[in-house]
DNA sequence: AGCACGCCGACT
DNA sequence: GTCGGCGTGCTC
């Protein structure tokens, strides 16, 4: 034979492999499976990866053309990665190119090599043996030591629930974990390597820090979509070569090669930023179970507030459940929650601007005492929409079903769905009237309002809008750790992972509009979105003289079950309710769904294609939905609808969407559509 | 998805 | 007269 087949999988959006002519000289090796190659496609060149190296093929030989090179620098992607690709393809219902080729580092695709050949030879230099005993660590509490011990100690397939309140310790029992695995493994010639997954880039560079400081000679590699193309290239490589042994990175960095993967750890397990929301629609939490299933090593997903599917599998035994129940600085104690009634109205409650009488006290008190105090307000910009007192106009999107929400310091008023853009209006733009005023309050606003109220506090706003510029984020949070800072106030975007050690005051703004929304899920993240900013503040022990660490929360309901769950912290109970809820309600956990999405310049175009498909297909045992317009119909100009597929079985799932996506594909309709498997946001 | 070809409207 | 809008067709 002068020549072999191979087939390529390739990054598009056609569910099948290429095959490609490769000539063999007479003593050249064969191309391997898991090799990367360069072909020509269309009129383009592109980077393909070899999932098969046959004899002959079907394709028709005038359609045949020549690969162009194979990348044989760099070891092959393993069996084990190509299995973990063509699952998540299967599972998501995508090509196996478009999961395979795009997590890989660009400068891996690209058509020059040189920047590869520097990165192999740069990296083959490295001293590949490294001093992996770690410094000393902290002593552990019983609770921790147990759960460091029954994570490192587990043999196969040991997915374990760390679950424990914010500031109980979970890193430290990460970290302990990771050293007794490190440490087993470094003797023999079987390196060990530790995925760590955090849920936002932000969080990546103090868990380095920790990571670093205990463990000074292991080489540890991040990676994350802030990585500029060189880094990640090396970081990917060092990963893929077995140099790495702690991989430290967000949801991407589960599709990475890691050949001597060991354990698994998911931080904050429950988090939404694991669901990536575009594309292939992945879990970076579900993947990374069953990458732990099918390399038999224990996997750790970590939460004070688990995610339902993993509650449902701690309780029902498939998962272990390890619990802190103390959190770990000494004397520490959890700060006590308060809610402010807004409906009360008693004389005491005036509110100035949206912060309540008590509140203004609360953050007074803090700065007489030289500490810190927490606004969260899950709403960026200044306000959320402007509106005409006389006529009733609204600051309307022209291209979305959505307000125009109001920047006062750029002076303009912006769409946050299609980016739209305008001045900010002298008059009412149908009546004239002058007299036009922003409604509600976001960041900006709140940020305004109390510098007026404290002329002389330190105040810092963090949120997407503030944080724009690369670095500046962690700049931000560097100034409040600091103690450059009387007062922060911030979106979502603080209520992760920081610790601030002089920080005892968390206020929250407006957090009811949650309790009553169509998504069922909804609650769900309230309640844990809450315990996470609560867990900002208390983390260090309770002053002496002084009271605890206080939760102040602001809302119309103080009577709603799910606040009574947040005051008393008890995550066990509010769980085991809802999914009692879920269980009578038939919703995931135990019902499978999946969503078609449609879009068209039209509503009608979009619900006539959904319509079509529930049609086209025999669907036994499947619940179709009606297909309805989504929540937010209109975005720059599209509209959009969507159909809720759902089934008891997730085999029985599975297999429906498998024909189904084949017979819409076959279709040929033009309009836009995509399947998401397990959607979070319905 | 890209990227081409192809056929109709408003501009230097 | 051309520049450029996006329909539709193909990619081993």
């Amino acid at each position: 034979m002068d020549h072999c087949i191979l087939k390529v999988a390739l990054d598009t959006p056609l569910d099948f492999c290429f095959d490609y002519v490769w000539p063999l000289a007479a003593d050249a090796a064969r191309p391997l499976i898991g090799q990367l190659v360069l072909v020509p496609f269309g009129r383009r060149e592109v980077m393909g990866l070899i999932v098969a190296v046959h004899d002959t093929t079907d394709v028709p030989l005038e359609k045949l053309k020549q690969a162009i090179a194979v990348r044989t620098q760099l070891a092959p992607l393993s069996a084990e990665w190509i299995a973990l690709c063509a699952f998540a393809a299967d599972y998501y219902q995508r090509p196996l190119g478009e999961v395979a080729i795009p997590g890989l580092p660009k400068n891996l695709r690209a058509l020059k090599t040189t920047s590869l050949d520097k990165a192999v030879k740069k990296l083959g230099k490295a001293d590949a043996v490294h001093d992996a005993t770690p410094i000393s660590m902290p002593q552990l509490n019983p609770a921790q030591q147990a759960a460091a011990d029954a994570i490192a100690g587990a043999t196969g397939f040991a997915p374990t629930l760390l679950y424990g309140v914010t500031g109980s310790g979970k890193t430290e029992v990460y970290l302990q974990a990771a050293a007794q695995i490190l440490a087993h493994s470094i003797d023999e010639h079987n390196p060990a390597q530790i995925l760590i997954l955090v849920p936002e880039i932000n969080l990546t560079p103090q868990l380095e820090a920790n990571v670093r400081a205990r463990f000074p000679g292991v080489a540890l590699a991040t990676l994350h979509s802030g990585l500029a193309e060189g880094e990640r290239m090396m970081h990917w490589l060092s990963a893929h070569l077995g140099q790495a042994r702690i991989i430290l990175g967000t949801r991407l960095a589960i599709l990475s090669s890691l050949p001597h993967l060991k354990l698994i750890i998911v931080d904050e397990e429950h988090d939404p930023s694991y669901k990536q929301q575009e594309g292939l629609r992945y879990s970076a939490r579900d993947l990374a179970v069953w990458r732990a299933h099918q390399l038999s090593i224990p996997i750790v997903l970590g939460s004070a507030t688990p995610s339902l599917e993993t509650w449902h599998h701690a309780q029902s035994g498939r998962y272990r459940k390890l619990e802190l129940r103390e959190r770990a600085v000494k004397d520490a104690v959890l700060p006590k929650v308060g809610l402010i009634d807004l409906e009360r109205k008693a004389p005491r409650e005036q509110m100035v601007e949206g912060i309540s009488a008590t509140l203004i006290a609360a953050l007074r008190l803090r700065m007489e005492r030289g500490e810190q105090s927490l606004l969260f307000l899950n709403r960026r910009g200044y306000a959320p929409v402007i509106a005409c007192d006389s006529c009733g106009w609204v600051s309307n999107c022209t291209r979305c079903s959505a307000f125009l929400v109001l920047h006062k310091l750029d002076k303009r008023l912006r769409c946050h769905h299609c980016g739209y853009e305008q001045r900010i209006p002298r008059s009412c733009p149908d009546c004239g009237n002058v007299d036009i005023q922003p409604l509600g309050r976001g960041t900006q606003r709140v940020e305004e309002n109390l510098q007026a109220i404290f002329p002389e506090a330190r105040i810092l706003r963090i949120d997407a809008d503030s944080t724009r510029r690369k670095g500046s984020a962690q700049e931000a949070f560097d100034s409040v750790h600091r103690g450059e800072v009387d007062i922060l106030i911030g979106t979502q975007m603080v209520a992760k992972g920081h610790d601030f050690q002089n920080l005892t005051l968390v206020g929250v703004l407006n957090p009811d509009t949650a309790l009553f929304s169509h998504d069922y899920r909804a609650s769900e993240r309230l309640f844990a979105q809450l315990m996470q900013v609560a867990g900002r503040a208390g983390r260090v022990a309770q002053k002496e003289g002084g009271s605890a660490s206080e939760v102040l929360i602001q809302t119309r309901y103080p009577q709603h079950p799910l606040y009574s769950a947040v005051r008393k912290h008890d995550y066990d109970t509010f769980a085991s309710e809802l999914l009692e809820e879920r269980q009578q309600a038939c919703f995931p956990p135990f019902m499978y769904q999946a969503l078609l999405r449609a879009e068209a310049k039209e509503l009608k175009i979009a619900l006539d294609f959904l319509h079509q498909a529930i049609d086209c297909v025999e669907h036994d045992g499947i619940t179709m939905n009606d297909p309805i317009p989504m929540t937010m119909t209109r975005v720059a100009n599209i509209d959009r609808a969507q159909l809720l597929v759902e089934c008891s079985s997730r085999p029985a799932l599975q297999a429906f969407l498998k024909v189904w996506i084949t017979t819409l594909r076959e279709m040929k309709s033009r309009v836009r559509w995509s399947l998401e498997v397990d959607p979070v946001d319905i």
